[in-house]
RNA sequence: GGCGGGAUACUCAAGCGGUCAACGAGGGCAGACUGUAAAUCUGCUGGCUAUGCCUACGGGGGUUCGAAUCCCUCUCCCGCCA
């Protein structure tokens, strides 16, 4: 939270969305001297799907951009490649410059739903890093000893476990460091895991004779599982560009716990307004999360429509509204269908094995009627409805 | 450079000549319960139209009727000492 109440004023907007700035008093200073500062972001496309966790960051960028501020991103292209080598950490792997173009396409598009793409600077790292030579390299390492580096939380965690640290890794807070002092930023965005690397861009830019940038530290988003930070790779994310049925679905299984925590993270709900919520049923309090969420990417309307689906299919046990059409695949020679081919042609099952399994548990319906033998050859008349669990419906046509 | 330890399914981790498709935990999936979730309980968690066959225990080779288990070798990782 914003302790000074003059900086907590003018950055308004941000409020709900900011862990810590450090220092207050030197970004109360920046906002004084001048109208328009730089505001740096880094992205590392780690992944083709930015999620509602990144898009923290970038909302807060947004509103720095309509509070007259300069929005830079850092494309980082360079530093995507540094990840973790041993490949322990899925959050971080290392990736070819072909997969950080691409990754990058994506994520431009993607972006351009929260930031006014047309204001932003956008600049990738490799424009300085490329041609750098290896004494320029040696020159930045300079800056930083080990026991420095170590205080990073995942070294130190790697090191007591005897888990391998790449020299490669300790390069990496010094490349970000360095994007703050080619783009002379006046402030740099990043969550809590950013801690680190956004001090290292400091201590750069203060060895530069440049007045160091100011880190607005945002909070962490746990993913929808409810321990691991939000992460493509771990599967507990829900991305921007997901379909609104999904990303509501996924709102809803979000834990109680941590629903105060998405309310005022990742929806524009009015404070006053989560208070109410928060303040009655929680069942009620994280629909209207859910559908303020979809709404946000998708619009209001949209937000309404998959409450009320949604309280179709799990709380009344109806049919959803729309149930995707699939085509029968080719019948058996005597017209009739195997079971088991039909959920794995429905996508339902990846294999004859798993099939079986879902069946055997007692999860297949076939216009709601338990199927429990895997054997079974059914009749099909066009129509009828597949059923795996609570969520997996088709219409075989 | 020397010495020692290790590499097992999505992850961690047992197994140390047959009864091993491989204990257990986590995760995941399905079922019951329910307010979505959580918690709890139950089942499943290599492939194959299957009482059998195939592929798997870091890579390659060997011993054996039979190897994840023994031997050789390669690759990688870790520790200690230099």
């Amino acid at each position: 939270m914003i302790h000074d109440s003059e900086l907590r004023e003018r950055l308004a907007p941000l409020a709900r969305t900011v862990e810590t700035i450090v220092p207050e008093r030197e970004l109360l200073e920046k906002l004084r001297a001048k109208p328009s500062l730089r505001c740096k972001f880094g992205i590392d496309p780690t992944s083709t799907t930015v999620h509602i966790g990144n898009g923290i960051q970038l909302w807060n960028l947004r509103r720095l951009q309509d509070l007259g501020h300069t929005a830079v991103l850092i494309l980082g292209d360079y530093t995507a490649t540094v990840g973790d080598p041993s490949g322990k950490d899925k959050t971080r792997p290392m990736l070819t410059p072909e997969q950080v173009e691409a990754n990058l396409a994506t994520w431009m598009e993607q972006m351009s739903l929260i930031l006014d793409m047309d204001k932003v600077e956008i600049r990738r790292n490799s424009e300085w890093f490329k041609d750098m030579s290896f004494l320029e390299v040696l020159e930045l390492t300079n800056r930083m000893t080990v026991q420095q580096m170590m205080e990073r939380d995942s070294f130190e965690t790697r090191w007591t476990n005897h888990e391998p640290i790449s020299v490669r890794e300790f390069l990496y807070c010094l490349m970000q460091g360095w994007d703050s002092v080619m783009v002379e930023a006046d402030v740099e965005l990043g969550g809590t895991d950013q801690t680190f690397n956004l001090t290292v861009g400091r201590r750069l830019m203060e060895q530069e004779g440049m007045a160091p940038q100011v880190s607005l530290i945002g909070p962490l988003l746990e993913g929808t599982d409810g321990s691991e930070k939000m992460s493509k790779s771990l599967g507990n994310a829900i991305g921007l560009t997901d379909a609104p049925k999904d990303v509501f679905g996924m709102a809803m299984r979000v834990s109680d716990e941590l629903m105060p925590k998405y309310m005022r993270l990742v929806t524009d709900l009015a404070d006053d307004e989560i208070e109410t919520l928060l303040a009655g049923s929680p069942m009620d309090a994280k629909l209207a999360m859910a559908a303020a969420l979809v709404a946000r990417y998708h619009g209001a309307d949209a937000g309404a429509a998959e409450r009320e689906e949604f309280l179709r299919v799990f709380r009344r046990h109806e049919a959803p509204s729309e149930i995707p059409e699939v085509a029968r695949p080719d019948p058996e020679d005597d017209g009739s269908f195997w079971i088991v081919n039909l959920l794995k042609h429905c996508g339902f099952a990846s294999s004859t094995g798993e099939a079986k399994r879902l069946i055997q548990g007692g999860g297949v319906r076939l216009d709601e009627t338990v199927q429990s033998d895997w054997q079974a050859r059914l009749t099909l008349d066009g129509g009828e409805v597949l059923r795996v669990g609570r969520r997996k419906y088709a219409r075989l046509i």
